[in-house]
DNA sequence: CGGGTCGTTGACCGTGATCAAGTAACGTGG
DNA sequence: CCACGTTACTTGATCACGGTCAACGACCCG
């Protein structure tokens, strides 16, 4: 009852700069209409025909790719705040395919809208723009990680990553957080299988690094996670000093 | 003599969309100023300060991150008409490190021009935007290549992806193209070692799907490549019909 | 109580890493 | 012109990380 006079989108961009009247009036457009999804649901499927974006206002989902025989990567998670399709939009289909990790609500908009945009609201498209490029520095950590790490370090990563994106939006308490996605989810994100991805949790949660209960996770050592990993925070900073308009923080 | 009237960018840029005079006006900004580089010169390290991005006008570069131990990791390779460095506009600080894979030409230009881009030219902006976002879908391909392929599937899939890339400025000859990367460069894009990549390379020329001589490769075989790998081209199409302005190819 | 999903653990195996030696091509200086 | 160093690629032997297969227990829900 206390929420939506902000919503989670207008919050999270407010994180990176102060937004003009055109920019709120074009991320209200977003945010029109709402559709609630279920677990398991896949929203769109590679191939299918792709006209609209998404932001999503309330639980978990992620973005996969298939290979033929089975084998899966999960490739994005998406957290409330988030809008889902940027990287489908300059192609007419699905690259792709959108699944609830658990019940979830999205606000689906048309990508046409976006013109408008890059039309009316220059800092929007800016900012919009940045935040593209952003998820570009935060897959290629996550290239380095799959490519380069060990199972117990991609762990490690993944937690800490996880940890980053959610602190933007949430202030809650440090180091414990609700992780809803299975471990066969999981051993999908960082290209391992499920049964290493119990071995690994397992062998961190001896070590004193983390522990576990029902569907969260602490961190209890964040500086030793971080080594382990070699990580660093891209979700909180972001450079706003070459946007247009006098809404640059330029300093 | 004969080239130059049109930029390689330009070339690039043309490819996708009609450009307006705005819009040429700004690329040519964009390519005002030269810089020659020599190979295995680093052009910038990881934690430089971040201002300007760079236009390819020749030779073949790449953007590796390392991880403390030396075990590093290339994450993308720019060809001639790439622009360099839009992952980074979001950050103060470069996050990756730039290495001239052979002798190579850049035009510098600082990022602060691009909120002209976003003032003046719309359709640019776009345009840009499309190509960051398309970026996005190639690491996609590229994680799950390295999350879930098996080394030979993966050295078939970088094949057919530089090709992908060269075709879409270069219309020489099908099939074949030079490859200036050693093989301990191409283990770091793969998330193999030297060794294994040399094993796969070899493999893959015994049973006559490729051939190799000198410093480049010919793909003999391209469609049982693509199954191999379920390689899909991103690189040629575009979908440019939510563009603003007249110029979209609404078709 | 029975079926489903999920996590854990054990035994075994294979892909690809590691270590090391050898070869070929190339440029340099004697 | 040949000795020499360097770099790149290849090939062999061995090893280990993580995959595969399977069984089992915990929990949930009908």
């Amino acid at each position: 009852m206390n929420m939506h006079k902000k919503s989670c989108l207008v919050q999270r961009l407010s994180h990176y700069t102060d937004l003009d009247e055109t920019s709120l009036d074009s991320i209200a457009r977003f945010e029109r209409e709402e559709k609630d999804v279920s677990k398991n649901e896949e929203i769109y499927q590679e191939g299918d025909h792709n006209i609209h974006l998404y932001v999503v206002k309330r639980g978990w989902l992620y973005s996969y790719a298939d290979l033929k025989d089975g084998r899966r990567q999960i490739v994005e998670i998406h957290h409330p705040g988030d809008i889902i399709g940027f990287p489908d939009i300059a192609f007419t289909e699905r690259t792709t395919v959108l699944k609830a990790a658990e019940d979830a609500r999205l606000c689906p908009f048309p990508k046409k809208d976006l013109d408008e945009v890059f039309k009316a609201s220059p800092q929007l498209a800016a900012l919009l723009f940045a935040l593209a490029v952003r998820n570009q520095v935060i897959m290629i950590d996550f290239l380095r990680a799959i490519g380069r790490m060990s199972a117990r370090e991609r762990i490690a990563y993944f937690l800490l990553d996880m940890q980053a994106r959610l602190r933007v939006t949430n202030k809650v308490t440090p180091g414990i957080f609700r992780l809803p996605l299975n471990q066969t989810e999981i051993s999908d994100v960082l290209g391992l299988t499920n049964v290493y991805v119990s071995r690994s949790f397992t062998a961190l949660e001896r070590d004193g690094l983390i522990s576990r209960s029902n569907g969260t996770v602490e961190i209890l050592e964040e500086e030793r996670m971080k080594q382990i990993c070699d990580f660093s925070d891209r979700h909180t900073k972001l450079d706003t000093t070459w946007f247009p308009g006098a809404y640059a923080t330029a300093g």
